[in-house]
DNA sequence: TTATAGTTTGCAACCGATTGAAATATTTTC
DNA sequence: GAAAATATTTCAATCGGTTGCAAACTATAA
């Protein structure tokens, strides 16, 4: 096992004749030190093969340049979209991500947060399971001031800021483009409501239907995980409801609305003809299946950057920041085949 | 902000009126510490709400339980299934995992390497970059004994182990299958042959081909990066070759393989009857194509798994392990309609 | 030339856990 | 009951930076 002995800060003074304590300051080019110094300290240590030591630093200064992160799952294409989207922000700034996933489950998220609080991140970012029922496993960051920034599943807290976009209008949209294509008979497949991004999207889906007189009919929402067997159930139940089927579905994410119309296709539905579809997520799958999915898009690459951002600018305090506490980013609808009746796009 | 003070091994000590080396010695079950006093221990560092200090710790005893995960890609489904798994499988052994992605690209995965060796982790586990060219920037790990482990798309290199599918075959049986079909003209996608994944699988196609005395024509060999792009591109290369034009394409990935299905389905191609198609991977995207395409499905989940088991076996010294230097897991052929020529499936 | 202010640098304590060696306590043995 | 063996606990140094405050040095002013 080949190893050379770590070079310190005091290998660099020994080498330099100066104080250790100068070497910290140079190498952090802190002001008091003169600018020649701290070049002979950077060309020695750079010679030298000179690494810091996290842990001295981290020890003496409390601060791990460390952010937690926390997701639902790992395996979706918006999650990692996001996560790349973080990566690269933390990079430029000198933190480094720890990663952990919840599978979709409270219990999970839970044990997560202890770790990540054991870890001693300087701030974290959380993205809550499907059935998460409260935020009392977070409560131990706010008790020691340590920032815990919501995105996309948020959670509305006062001591928090949250990144999202804005669920209702997007999914009014969604519902007002059925509408217009002549659905009357809209069936929503939505998620559990403890979820912003679910219940916003059921309550922008039933104004819009309000907006244009059509009643909300209970019996076309449909509660699920939004997973493939979830719409696959779907759609077997659609098929058993004959005679007054629906004449769409608003999906409240691809997945379902993909796996939705796949056992659809199979029992020799048309889409859209006979039933139009609309998702959300802008999933690459959305562009694949036949006919394409209507579905509305949103940047997970920027609201991974955007959730750094607003990490750092609460960390360096500034006061407009402060205040915001909730963040809303663009998202845009997509229309594609799937919903179009009427034309078809090339 | 509120700030309660942190609970130090010296707060139990002075609590229980005994040594803080006492205190260190019972938190982890040291055995010359009495279990009357552990248990003692754990309770007053549970009562006060102790928590580790990483820190302190990993600067004595230079673990820093961490690993450093570099992969090409973080919007990929495998990816993130094997990430999952190996999330899963380092939690269980109290390691966590710092995440970085290179974006296919050598010099990010340069970048991503020195930043793990200055954040000093226990180990790397690396998939490389699509053009990385050599491994020279994985040197200082080698050099101080850190376990780097490759895993999908790996660097033959005697100090460092491998976790791979049999790539070589897994692509003898696509293109034998094919063949089966009563294909003759087989394309092959592939990607830089600098990759063991592509280059074996290319060499699997060519053997196949060979058995069964089909002469291999190298313009039927497309080397891309495998996005969406190339496998538009390639689409348009097949349809610019009229008359002699492949009746089968074999894709060295999925992605590659789906954009060029699309593409030569708009174009009027039928698929598997004029062309079969052949992916690899079995992304999700797989079963969403029409027809669903045939593909070589391996669990990212379970590389990941095995690859930070494989680094826990190196850490504990288990001998047998230190010889295996390349670990295969298995893989299984899928066949699905798009390279059914005759029967179909239902 | 001396006082005064401004620059630079260094001293020494500190962050909190770990570790080998030494000290103390408890048991066993005869 | 004392010596020997074993079990437990403690001492004190250490890991490598960071930081408040004092010291030393320079430059400027009087």
């Amino acid at each position: 096992m080949p190893d050379e002995k770590e070079i310190t800060i005091y290998d660099i003074a020994r080498y330099l004749n100066i104080s250790a304590t100068t070497v910290s300051r140079g190498l952090k080019d802190h002001p008091t030190i003169k600018i020649n110094t701290r070049k002979k300290i950077a060309e020695t240590a750079m010679q030298l093969g000179y690494r810091s030591n996290t842990f001295a630093s981290s020890l003496r200064s409390k601060k791990t340049y460390t952010l937690g992160v926390i997701v639902h799952r790992l395996n979706s294409y918006f999650v990692a979209t996001v996560l790349a989207g973080m990566e690269d922000a933390a990079n430029q700034e000198g933190y480094n991500l720890i990663i952990s996933h919840s599978q979709e489950k409270a219990e999970k998220e839970i044990d997560n947060a202890h770790t990540m609080f054991n870890k001693r991140v300087d701030g974290l970012l959380v993205s809550l399971a499907y059935d998460t029922e409260n935020i009392n496993h977070f409560k131990p960051f706010f008790k020691k001031g340590i920032p815990v920034i919501f995105f996309d599943r948020i959670y509305e807290h006062s001591e928090s800021t949250s990144l999202v976009i804005d669920n209702y209008k997007a999914a009014y949209e969604v519902t007002k483009h059925l509408i217009d294509q002549g659905c009357r008979r809209i069936m929503h497949l939505g998620g559990n409501m403890l979820r912003n991004v679910y219940c916003d999207r059921l309550k922008g889906y039933k104004q819009a239907l309000l907006d244009s007189n059509i009643s909300f009919d209970e019996q076309l929402v449909h509660v699920s995980k939004l997973n493939e067997e979830a719409g696959t159930e779907a759609a077997k139940h659609i098929l058993k409801m004959k005679g007054k089927r629906p004449d769409a579905v608003f999906s409240a994410n691809d997945t379902a609305a993909v796996f939705c119309m796949i056992k659809l296709k199979e029992a020799g539905i048309r889409i859209p003809d006979d039933i139009a579809f609309a998702g959300f997520n802008n999933d690459p799958m959305s562009k694949i299946i036949e006919p394409n999915l209507t579905t509305v898009n949103y940047s997970g690459y920027d609201m991974g950057q955007a959730a750094v951002t607003s990490f750092i600018n609460h960390v360096n305090g500034i006061p407009s920041v402060k205040k915001t506490n909730t963040i809303i980013l663009s998202s845009n609808l997509i229309i594609r085949n799937s919903s179009l009746k009427n034309k078809k796009l090339e």
